[in-house]
DNA sequence: AAACAAATACTACGTAAGTAGCATTGGATC
DNA sequence: GATCCAATGCTACTTACGTAGTATTTGTTT
């Protein structure tokens, strides 16, 4: 049993937010809550074969590495009420990935098991699921499609652009992240990463400071976002 | 209203499968056959945003293609009784992708308004539709992860390997498509796809006729695969 | 303030993959 | 069987990317 104030959260997470107030406090019983130090990674922790997982706070990466090269990409960037692994949730096969934490970040856990009931319980998750789904798989189409037809370039540009919020203006979620990190991110290495960042500063699109960018062209910047070698 | 002879293309897809037999005959009442020649692009037809699709026989291809360099990929590679489109089902937005026959093709139509009422009232229906987004989720995130950390000639030898039947030991559904659709699907070109596959044949791995793979030699296949130049 | 580690900046180099252009082949069509 | 077109095969060239190695910066710890 976990406090009353995530109930909040509850109520705007994708999956529980059609449900009722009453039902909710139910659900937050079987919810434990874990703190999980920045750089904790699941293979370390408890596998998401046996918790279902909800972010109330920080972040956390999918990714997958390539056993022999040891590089990584990310899959994912999860954030405040994202929810993990809905893979492991629907059918009982290991998911082929990675957990981490940027960040000290809290989770609300359930034992998979519970979960699985309250989907064919409440018809209201189950098909609050399809739209999540669907989410999904059009942020992977969207990034094989860049990974295929885009350069390093263009594809930093997308990924600083699709980050910026659009109410402040500001680099939003990947804005404190390493060149590592961002390289994990777009498929590509820290060295790559930072040569288009200086780059860039050099052209009057950005200013960077130690894991710090602050736009400062977001014309030019958007421009990039466009230019490609592999175009004419 | 179409043929009963359809019954049995239901009772084995994924979506009706777990109906009743006289619930899928009323089904079928709604069903209008389509033949599209080979080539035949969605540009040109009833976009998918008012009809839902099965394909009952043929090729179907998911693809994008980026304007400027005119360059295409491939995302998904349909064939009998996979259904199109998903996400243009869940939420009435467009789907930024082409379809293109790649054989003759025989197609189950039904107003997607229509579909989305059975989704309601049929909650098997729903339910069934979770499985099949995950492993389009799980098939997206092989994607990107071999065009992130494999060579193309990597790719090749995996694209191969995964659509050798178990059975029969041959290769299937890829076994008569051109170097350029072949690239197509590991997001690469032509000419580069033609280069690795020489060298397969100078190897010995296969032999190369027009529109035509035989594996000669599985095993070394299987290590091309793993053969990688961004690993040590 | 000194010491340290981590992140970033920069240079140099090798190479797979993309492109262009053309030759050759094979299967259809007339 | 002559013609035609699309698919394949091949050569030559360019380049963005990845890697390696090292210097420099920055922020934190002692």
């Amino acid at each position: 049993m976990i406090g009353k104030n995530y109930i909040s959260l509850l109520r705007e997470n994708i999956l529980f937010k059609d449900l009722e107030e009453e039902k909710l406090a139910g659900f937050l019983t079987a919810f434990q809550e874990e703190i999980w130090p920045k750089n904790t990674c699941n293979i370390t922790k408890t596998p998401t074969l046996f918790k279902f997982y909800i972010i109330a706070e920080g972040r956390v990466k999918i990714y997958r590495v390539d056993p022999e090269s040891a590089r990584e990409f990310t899959l994912f960037l999860l954030k405040k009420n994202d929810i993990f692994d809905v893979l492991c949730l629907l059918e009982n096969c290991e998911h082929k990935v990675f957990y981490e934490t940027l960040d000290e970040a809290t989770l609300l856990s359930v034992p998979i098991k519970i979960m699985r009931e309250w989907i064919v319980k409440y018809p209201q998750i189950n098909k609050s699921l399809l739209p999540y789904m669907g989410k999904q798989i059009r942020i992977l189409e969207e990034y094989t499609s860049n990974v295929v037809l885009s350069d390093i370039s263009s594809r930093l540009a997308k990924l600083i652009l699709t980050n910026i919020n659009k109410k402040s203006k500001k680099l939003e979620l990947i804005n404190d992240l390493s060149n590592d990190e961002l390289a994990n991110l777009i498929g590509s290495t820290r060295a790559v990463v930072n040569r288009h960042l200086q780059q860039f500063k050099k052209d009057g699109i950005l200013k960077i400071s130690r894991k710090k960018v602050e736009i400062t062209n977001l014309e030019l910047l958007l421009k990039q976002a466009e230019k490609n070698h592999f175009s004419g």
